[in-house]
DNA sequence: TTCGCCATACAATGCCTGAA
DNA sequence: TTCAGGCATTGTATGGCGAA
């Protein structure tokens, strides 16, 4: 215990040598909500150290200009639990979390479940079919893309629109998964989306689009809709075609220079979570993870200057392995039992 | 094996619309 | 005029495929 409050004092210590203000070193800290109150801070004194604005502070009571709030506090806090940045969410998002969400968070908590997020695993797709093929046989709708798409079909539109809020379909098709009534409904949308999984565009397709822009600009849905395809892979698409950065082998210098951009990240990255057995050479698995995923490739490729973030993250990727083998030929020349047995400074000079 | 192309997945959030 | 419900947009991540 002592040890850790050094070294959080040396951390105040460095913070405050950075020039952060108090409230910067409190969220650096990852203090929470409940340590301020534990400290005695006020809600209001909180809102005031976070910076906010009075209108800021307006719509995080949930208050639009003249109304009460429309949702406490003690909501978001219970919330929070669930969704642990909730508060950085816009009202909207608030609002639809509190309405549709937490009574079915309640129940999850109740039960022992938790919620799940990332990918949607196989049984989660299949449940949503099941809960999307229940809906159609209650309110006789006769195929998902007219429930998901009523907008598609202008004679029925505005039925099925009724027959979507008289059965409250945003919580139905929400049944059974361990996801917001959103999250569901976008993913069901893609799922049940004809327009979707169609394939490579052709040739006469690339030049419709390339024209449809031209005439309708980055008004997707009229372009998605002429040429029946998906609003986002007509856009994805566009913008594909457009970019193109530099081709064919990487030099010695763009080698270089992405070399650089990745160390300076990972560096980072790894002072901000440092893994606790790190640098006794204990658990090598977080740094091979910071080295595989999660690194932004966006301001890599600004600095690498020449290539896309694609290019870089693809480039990364394939460098990969030739940087792992010479690791596990070290390794095995130095014929540790156990890896906690490794000395990590060693491989590392080894690699070079 | 390397590289580029491509489609798709996921998350976040601001905007739009129609009913009350 | 307000607001619930729904939609559109944007940014980023991931991995398959084929050509060189």
């Amino acid at each position: 215990t002592l040890d850790l409050c050094i070294s959080n004092d040396k951390e105040d210590v460095q913070r405050r040598n950075r020039g952060e203000t108090e409230e910067e070193q409190r969220r650096n800290r990852g203090e929470t909500e409940e340590q301020r109150r534990n400290r005695g801070e006020t809600e209001e004194e909180q809102r005031r150290n976070r910076g906010e604005t009075e209108e800021e502070q307006r719509r995080n009571r949930g208050e639009t200009k003249g109304t009460k709030a429309v949702f406490s506090n003690s909501e978001l806090l219970e919330l929070e639990e669930f969704i642990p940045n909730v508060q950085s969410k816009s009202l909207e998002v608030k609002q639809k979390l509190l309405r549709y969400d937490l009574p079915r968070f309640r129940e999850f908590k109740r039960k022992g479940l938790k919620l799940r997020w990332g990918r949607y695993s196989e049984e989660e797709n299949l449940q949503i079919r099941r809960n999307v093929e229940d809906f159609l046989k209650l309110t006789l709708i006769q195929t998902p893309e007219e429930l998901f798409f009523p907008q598609r079909f202008p004679e029925r539109e505005h039925s099925l629109r009724d027959v979507r809020a008289n059965h409250r379909f945003y919580q139905r098709i929400a049944e059974g998964l361990l996801r917001t009534c959103d999250q569901v409904y976008v993913r069901s949308k893609k799922i049940f989306d004809p327009r979707n999984h169609m394939g490579r565009f052709s040739e006469d397709e690339l030049q419709a689009l390339q024209k449809l822009h031209t005439i309708h600009g980055n008004d997707w849905k009229t372009i998605a809709n002429k040429l029946e395809r998906s609003i986002y892979a007509c856009e994805k698409r566009h913008a594909q075609i457009g970019k193109r950065s530099e081709h064919g082998p990487w030099t010695p210098e763009e080698m270089h220079r992405l070399k650089r951009a990745t160390k300076k990240h990972l560096k980072r990255a790894l002072e901000s979570s440092p893994s606790p057995g790190l640098d006794l050479g204990v658990d090598p698995g977080p740094s091979f993870f910071l080295l595989c995923s999660k690194l932004p490739w966006k301001k890599i490729s600004q600095k690498v200057k020449s290539r896309s973030p694609d290019q870089c993250r693809r480039k990364w990727s394939d460098a990969l392995p030739s940087l792992c083998v010479p690791v596990c030929q070290i390794l095995y020349q130095l014929q540790v039992e156990d890896v906690s047995d490794v000395d990590w400074i060693q491989v590392a000079q080894s690699v070079g």
